[in-house]
DNA sequence: CTATGATATGACCGGTCAGTCATATGACCA
DNA sequence: TGGTCATATGACTGACCGGTCATATCATAG
């Protein structure tokens, strides 16, 4: 945790630190950021850095914190309809998808963690949130009968995630991108009809998992 | 490409030093590994390294193709039977699997591959390769009917590259391991049935990416 | 105005890094 | 023996790193 200086802040100060840690901490793995830099690009001192900071992971592990808050958020704007599971899936990805197109650095930053040298105790941490989740999202699909009841709830489980991992790298392709201009902020003006091969990708996808998944009397 | 110098050297000396880089790129992402502990740790002098490399780059991409060569040949040998498209499938997974658990260094090497300064260009060129392979596979599974002819081919693609290469992940969950530990060389000595665990969660796997993909009138 | 405690600063420290280069070694031939 | 060319070496360079600390600044209270 930050020490106590760095709440007494003015919230602006505090504000650009952060988004400027968020640009290098999304722009560069770990330990190609530099401190330094953070703080010149900050217009602070780097010796206040460490009146903030414990060091640079207690700055990078809040950075993680925060982040994971403000895509909780953004999800919690989304009114998702799980109604139907699979249609839930669908306007889940979606709601996923758009939040990384609107902070790209974000998606980065958590792209980037996978290889910090925190990368263990991060997912862990990550996995108690959204394994909760998921495993409650599953059960009631299959309570519903809209998942078969003899699939492994861990195959499911990696099922998702897998496949929602890489999605990013799927829309790059079909946008004629790289996963680097993807991310790239201001990438996406100009293209025509992004929203709309979104969502079709998508519901291509989801529909793949659904065969897969939903019990055969269903299609 | 390394340098004549680097070919004109006895064979044991070159398989020592890349066998070094191999561990050394195996263990740290890109930016954390050390031209200099590698000349160390293979007994020669770190201004030997640039005599036979342009620069760490170049011994970085060398390996990368060197590991592509030793995956191919090994999957070479590994007779897959692709009287079934997904029968093949299954054979063509567990065969990749067997690779990474046989050269935990490779799998691994891969993995930090994602996060290198290189990332783009080296899948790009990977694509170019693997890409190729697949659409033919595809495409006789279609001519064959047993993919259903309006999915569309890079969702296939996307659809199995994603969950192969999440798969490593997977089964370490199976067998109780963290990532780390299941590539982790001896680590699975001890463990039982690690074969069988092994095969029923490619099976598995198989059949959920089976109905996703197959005509409905097959299942 | 002064005293006090919180905050800001950037020079500095010890360390690591990729890459260079003058020099040494050794093999081969005349 | 001496000359030539490929190869080997590690000290060195310049740059960058995370983190520290003596000092300066500033706001507030007495």
């Amino acid at each position: 945790m930050p020490k106590q200086t760095f709440f007494n802040l003015p919230a602006a100060k505090r504000e650009q630190i952060m988004a400027v840690a968020l640009d290098e901490f999304g722009r560069n793995p770990y330990t190609r950021v530099s401190v330094g830099t953070i703080a010149r690009r900050a217009g602070i001192a780097k010796g206040s850095i460490y009146q903030y900071f414990e060091d640079k992971k207690d700055l990078y592990m809040f950075l993680l914190h925060q982040a994971g808050e403000v895509k909780l958020e953004f999800l919690k704007r989304h009114e998702l309809n799980w109604e139907d599971f699979y249609s839930g899936l669908v306007s889940l990805m979606l709601a996923g998808t758009e939040f990384e197109l609107e902070h790209p650095r974000y998606a980065r930053l958590g792209y980037f963690m996978l290889t910090s040298p925190f990368r263990d105790e991060t997912l862990i941490e990550l996995q108690q949130v959204s394994k909760g989740h998921l495993a409650e999202l599953v059960a009631m699909a299959r309570s519903r009968g809209e998942i078969r009841a003899d699939i492994p709830i861990d195959l499911i489980a990696f099922f998702f995630s897998a496949l929602m991992m890489g999605f990013g790298d799927f829309i790059a392709g079909r946008l004629g991108l790289t996963w680097e201009e993807l991310y790239t902020p201001g990438a996406l003006t100009g293209l025509r009809d992004v929203r709309e091969q979104l969502k079709t990708a998508t519901i291509e996808l989801v529909e793949l998992m659904r065969r897969g998944m939903a019990p055969t009397n269903r299609s």
